[in-house]
RNA sequence: GGGCGCAUAGCUCAGUUGGCUAGAGCGCACCCCUGAUAAGGGUGAGGUCCGAGGUUCGAAUCCUCGUGCGCCCA
């Protein structure tokens, strides 16, 4: 023994561990995260899972740009929790990760690094640096997503631009077709006559230009209501964009604003003109000519205006009046000229209304020869003037000049834009029942978690227009159809669809943009219009949309032997995807399949910032996600999302996460203490203990770890992770950290190491640390492998706690009666009391630690009282004072408290007996024994088989 | 402007079908321990349940109208 001046504490059983109390996640995760890529865990995980049922969680694509932040981090990691609490449930739970490759966002950034030099490239040099840029994100999120301990089969990941995958997106495509449902029609675009594109609203930038702004009086026919007085009447509208009234089909009112009929003098001829617009708008647009005085003939709403007819000003055309949301009286008359071909308020307008898309406008931004002859072959901008000119001499003008205001310009040549309408490829929602059945499958065959997800998909879907599925664009998929070389007939049909996607299978989409119409088309194709068999690929690509939403036939049914084929158990992604993927998914295969991809849905909400603003770079209030994991590590941020009810918008913020990273520090410290109790684990057999034989307080500890096994294990199922995380969280730090850990010191550093007591109080200690383990791992999977990588191997179920199952939830162990001794929930509550009287004590000095303490306890209830003195050494045990008396009388200076099953008095003071050198208790029997004067009884036995052992 | 949501201590969450002085954990303050030690334990202080009306014997809970915030659309 060495000269140490507390020899005795060389006697104890003090913990002793390698599992560091620092976590150092940041160095430990990438380490832990190369063993499991070396032993090719995720491919161990599926061989033990193989043939077990499947539920399959189907990965929505992020957009393949830029590096992960925090709305990516919450997905992923719900996913992940999803993922392996699944596995961990016995399911056979696949997960193959994807990302979204195609899109303006990637092309748009490759064009404006080309600059100047993009004018010169062919489509298919464009697209091979596009191709290029998402994958370089790609490899780069791999690695982030990685790095937070994702589990999946990154190595074999789904990408949109896969050869595979796009000929799937065809397959899909042709399905369609096949049930009828794509076709053909008139829309209006952003295009820049100057480039000859297509613009998309993220291509336009907004500027001031300068536009001739005009008031025109249409002549209203006969056909007016009969509280109308007598005509002739007009309708003022007004416009910014003259050279679009060639395109008037309609005048749209407001069906609630109110509108008046007006009769004043013209000013230059003199003449009397009745003319209708909006009330609030009267005086001031009339003033603009200086008719100050004029007659208020009447009012109505707008939608007494509807379905009056008038005649074009210009052309031989009858239009009428239509009713829209969109209009409003802030300026202008409140009548809105209407030209499907040219706006996009106009074409829905249009929809509605079944008004046609009329747009006499050729790709150089000049007027076709389907517009008058005065205006064919001119520039529209530059027919402002003609338009102009011809209104005031045919008297229907009422007052021109021009104004500054904001104009989209194009991106590239910084000329202003037109809206031209093209022929575009759409698919009906309402073919063959489409909205319907879908409808239906919503409500009928999909769950909605939350519920209400399910009426904000049915509203969606319910109100939908037509899918429009093309996009003039480069970096995507081509809609294969092919235009006859001799009627100029758009050919795309379900075999011509089924020939282009074998050749994508082959070759990628690639093989569209550098083949010829012969090369391309099916043999033997004729054009259904006129027979010829002669064509020329067109080059509009599909929405991307349509891409991602084809995922269930290029992923699930592509990789059925792996993931069984759609639908898919489960999709999980933002609230934004109702409109976005969810639904883009489920009309696809709507249409293609007859039923949802998915038999459940999933949704979180946003991150919002601590005020609850929501969280971008531009406002300032990003945390970034990846410097956060580099900071924390990737567990306890995953603990971070895990405490939080994703139903919500969720709040991020620093000090959030210094919290999660605080009960991070709990959790370990916990596996901490219960690691170096059971640092001789392998020394000996947990199986020799019998539980029956254990004390009140162990049965308790077991009945608590079998009732959070069963509630976790329900929390998991429900997919409510902030309930698994509370209840885990809770129960390390209130129940075992600051209870049972506590009263268990003396018997594990006291007690002889191999004697019955401390070997139970171990026995309970690997229970906890094996169970909690693995309700903990889908949370943070690295820190729990840390952890189940001290089982002794004669405990390991598995090699990894990732293989590993759920503990099973056990029947309750058996309890000692609580008739004969108090119930463990009636313990900690008297405890409550004493340590409250305790405190008292230590405010007034009298003790520091609970030790030096001696508590008297009574009732006057007779029946508890009896309890009470049965129940003596579990209290005093519980808590860890010199001794527990309990009295039959009440002694002078008790305080009673207030209980169940009735009140109880107590007093408590310092304890008289003298303390224990070697377990610091205060005991009776210290000096007891001659050889160890200084010791307690249990002490000096316990000091006396160590020497007699050794 | 429309659709779908959310709002309880500083933070994360509980609050069954309306029913005791609205709870828990963390954090915070103070204290104890120094044999889990860049740990551990104890006690305590914190709430106009977003606001205003209404229904009711009684409302955090039900209804109406607002306010703020988020997603989607216009």
């Amino acid at each position: 023994m060495s000269t140490n001046a507390k020899p005795y504490k060389e006697t104890l059983n003090l913990p002793v561990t390698a599992f560091d109390m620092k976590a150092n996640l940041t160095v430990r995760e990438p380490q832990i995260q190369s063993k499991w890529r070396e032993s090719d865990q995720y491919a161990k995980i599926r061989a033990a899972r193989a043939g077990a049922e499947r539920k399959v969680l189907h990965d929505g694509p992020p957009y393949a740009n830029g590096e992960i932040h925090m709305g990516h981090l919450l997905n992923k990691v719900l996913k992940d929790i999803v993922v392996r609490s699944l596995t961990m449930r016995g399911f056979d739970s696949p997960y193959v990760p994807g990302w979204d490759c195609h899109g303006l966002p990637i092309e748009h950034k490759v064009m404006k690094d080309l600059g100047s030099k993009a004018q010169g490239l062919a489509a298919t040099e464009i697209r091979a640096r596009c191709h290029v840029e998402a994958m370089k994100w790609v490899d780069l999120q791999r690695d982030q997503f990685r790095r937070l301990g994702i589990l999946g089969d990154w190595d074999r990941p789904y990408l949109t631009l896969d050869k595979s995958y796009e000929s799937g997106i065809l397959e899909v495509l042709a399905a369609l077709l096949d049930g009828g449902y794509v076709f053909r029609q008139l829309k209006p675009i952003h295009w820049c006559p100057q480039d000859r594109t297509a613009l998309a609203e993220a291509e336009l930038e907004y500027r001031d230009h300068e536009s001739p702004s005009i008031y025109v009086q249409f002549q209203l026919r006969e056909d007016l209501p009969d509280s109308f007085e007598p005509g002739p009447w007009h309708a003022m509208i007004w416009t910014t964009t003259p050279w679009t009234l060639p395109a008037n089909v309609a005048i749209a009112a407001h069906p609630r604003l109110a509108y008046c009929r007006v009769r004043y003098t013209d000013p230059d001829t003199g003449a009397t003109v009745q003319t209708i617009l909006a009330r609030d708008l009267a005086a001031r647009v009339l003033a603009l000519r200086g008719v100050e005085h004029f007659e208020v003939l009447g009012e109505m709403p707008g939608n007494v205006l509807e379905g009056i007819t008038y005649n074009h000003p210009f052309l031989d055309r009858v239009g009428r009046f239509v009713l829209a949301e969109y209009v409003s009286a802030d300026d202008g008359t409140g009548l809105v000229h209407t030209a499907p071909g040219h706006g996009t308020d106009d074409y829905n307008t249009g929809r509605v209304n079944g008004l046609p898309t009329i747009s006499p406008v050729d790709a150089s931004g000049r007027f076709d020869d389907t517009a008058p002859e005065w205006l064919a072959g001119k520039p529209v901008f530059a027919s402002n003037v003609d338009v102009i000119a011809r209104l005031r001499s045919s008297g229907h003008l009422f007052h021109h000049f021009s104004f500054q205001h904001s104009y989209p310009h194009c991106w590239r040549c910084k000329k202003p834009v037109l809206f031209r309408a093209t022929e575009q490829w759409f698919i009906k929602i309402d073919h063959d029942g489409l909205r319907e059945r879908t409808l239906d499958e919503i409500n009928n065959h999909v769950g909605w978690h939350p519920s209400w997800g399910r009426s904000r998909i049915e509203a969606m879907v319910g109100q939908r227009p037509d899918w429009c599925i093309s996009r003039q664009r480069a970096w995507g998929v081509p809609i294969p159809s092919l235009r006859c070389k001799n009627c100029e007939k758009s050919v795309l049909t379900a075999a011509s669809v089924r020939h282009a996607s074998r050749l994508v299978g082959e070759h990628g989409t690639d093989v569209w943009f550098r083949s010829n119409g012969d090369e391309l088309a099916p043999a033997g194709m004729s054009c259904p219009g006129c027979g010829a068999s002669k064509f020329d690929p067109e080059y509009d690509i599909l929405d991307v949309w349509f891409e991602s939403g084809s995922s269930w036939r290029g992923v699930l049914d592509a990789r059925a032997d792996e993931l069984g084929g759609a639908p898919a158990y489960l999709y999980l992604e933002g609230s934004d995807q109702h409109r976005g993927w969810f639904q883009s998914s489920l009309l696809t295969s709507m249409g293609a399949t007859g039923r949802a991809p998915f038999e459940n849905v999933l949704t979180h909400g946003f991150i919002v910032d601590d005020q609850g603003m929501k969280m971008s770079k531009s406002g300032g209030n990003a945390i970034s996600a990846v410097k956060a994991v580099e900071q924390y590590g990737a567990d306890v941020l995953r603990l971070y999302v895990a405490s939080l009810d994703y139903a919500d918008d969720v709040r991020m913020s620093e000090r959030g996460i210094k919290e999660a990273a605080e009960a991070y520090r709990k959790i370990r410290n916990t596996f901490r203490f219960l690691l170096g109790n059971l640092n001789d684990y392998r020394g000996f057999d947990v199986s020799d203990i019998e539980e029956s034989e254990l004390g009140h307080l162990d049965l308790a500890a077991l009945a608590e770890l079998s009732r959070l096994t069963l509630d976790v294990g329900r929390n998991y199922e429900e997919f409510e992770f902030y309930k698994v995380y509370q209840r885990l969280y809770e129960f390390c730090a209130v129940f075992l950290s600051s209870f049972y850990l506590d009263v268990l010191k003396d018997r594990l550093y006291a007690e002889e190491p191999g004697s019955t007591a401390r070997r139970q109080a171990q026995y309970v200690l690997a229970r906890i640390h094996r169970d909690l383990a693995r309700l903990l791992a889908p949370i943070i999977p690295h820190t729990a492998e840390e952890v189940w990588s001290y089982l002794p191997p004669s405990l390991q179920e598995a090699e990894s706690v990732h293989v590993a199952l759920f503990p099973a939830s056990r029947s309750e162990p058996a309890q000692v009666s609580p008739q004969r001794i108090v119930a463990y929930h009636v313990v900690l509550q008297i405890r409550e009391g004493i340590l409250r009287e305790l405190e008292k004590l230590r405010a007034d000095k009298v003790i520091g630690s609970a030790q030096q303490a001696r508590v008297e306890i009574g009732s006057l209830d007779v029946g508890y009282l009896a309890v009470l003195k049965r129940s003596a050494a579990v209290l005093e045990e519980a808590c860890i004072v010199s001794e527990v008396l309990v009295q039959d009388e009440r002694p002078e200076g008790a305080v009673t408290v207030s209980g169940q099953p009735a009140e109880y008095w107590v007093r408590v003071g310092r304890s008289e007996y003298a303390k224990c050198e070697r377990c610091w208790n205060h005991r009776k029997t210290v000096g007891a024994d001659a050889e160890h004067p200084t010791l307690c009884e249990r002490c000096a036995r316990v000091i006396r088989a160590l020497t007699t052992g050794a």
